[in-house]
DNA sequence: TCACTGATCGTCT
DNA sequence: GACGATCAGTGAG
C-alpha cells in the first residue's frame, strides 16, 4: 500500500529485451479519479530495434512517435479498432523500441477493474491479455507519452515478493518475425494469456 | 485445447 | 483501401 517503492530509471535497463524481462514481476499502479488500481505484470513481449513487427520500423508517425522519446514512457495504441494496448519505451531517445504489457495479476482496486470490464470474468483473468488489460487498469489514449518512472499517476513500483520464474517463448498474434523469443512470462501465473503450449517449460 | 469467425475503426499505403 | 502487437463465442477433436 503506502509502502509502494515506485520505480526510477536506475532500477531497469535501457534495452528493450532485458526491461521486458526485468518488468516480470513489478507493480503496475494507475490512480484515476475513480480510485487506485494495483496488478502485477506477468507477460511482456519486446519490441526491439529493427524489428519487422515493431510500430517503430518504419521510422516515427504522429501515433508512434512516444516510442522514438526516452525510455520509461507509455506509448498507447488503439487495435482492431476496439482494444487499447499498453506499452512502455525501452530504449534511449531517437531509439525506437518498446515493451508491450500483456498480462497481469489483480492485486488492489478489484471492485474497480471488474467494474470496467463489466463481465463475468475471474478475478485472474481480470487482466489476461493486453486488450483487457489496459482495460482493467483504465488506460486511455491520453496516458501515451506519460512517464511511468516519475511516480505520475501510471507508474511501476518495485515488486512485492519474489519473483517466479520467468519464461521465454515467441511472441503471439504476429505475422513478421513471428519466430524471435521475444515474449516473457511468469512460470504457473494463472493470469498469463496465449496458448497452453506457448507457457510449458 | 485449439481453430476459426465476426466485430470494428484508426492508421498508413 | 487494406490491415492489424485482440477478444468472445462457437464447434470439432
Amino acid at each position: 500500500m503506502s509502502d509502494a517503492r515506485p520505480l526510477t530509471r536506475d532500477d531497469l535497463p535501457e534495452e528493450t529485451a532485458a526491461l521486458a524481462r526485468a518488468l516480470i514481476g513489478v507493480t503496475i499502479a494507475h490512480e484515476t479519479p475513480e480510485g487506485l488500481v494495483r496488478a502485477r505484470v506477468v507477460e511482456t513481449e519486446a519490441y526491439v530495434p529493427g524489428d519487422a513487427a515493431s510500430h517503430a520500423f518504419r521510422g516515427p508517425t504522429p501515433r508512434t512517435t512516444p516510442m522514438f522519446g526516452p525510455m520509461g514512457h507509455a506509448y498507447v495504441y488503439r487495435i482492431y479498432g476496439v482494444w487499447l494496448c499498453l506499452n512502455i519505451t525501452s530504449e534511449a531517445e531517437g531509439t525506437g523500441g518498446g515493451v508491450l504489457f500483456r498480462a497481469a495479476e489483480p492485486l488492489e482496486g478489484l471492485e474497480l477493474m471488474r467494474a470496467r470490464r463489466g463481465g463475468k470474468a475471474a478475478d485472474a483473468a481480470l487482466l489476461r491479455g493486453p486488450g483487457l488489460m489496459a482495460q482493467a487498469l483504465g488506460v486511455t489514449l491520453a496516458d501515451s507519452g506519460a512517464d511511468m518512472l516519475g511516480g505520475g499517476p501510471l507508474r511501476l513500483e518495485a515488486p512485492t515478493r519474489p519473483a517466479r520464474e520467468i519464461g521465454v517463448s515467441t511472441r503471439i498474434g504476429l505475422t513478421r518475425e513471428a519466430d524471435r523469443p521475444l515474449r516473457f512470462f511468469a512460470r504457473g501465473s494463472p493470469s498469463v494469456s496465449g496458448p497452453a503450449r506457448l507457457n510449458r517449460p
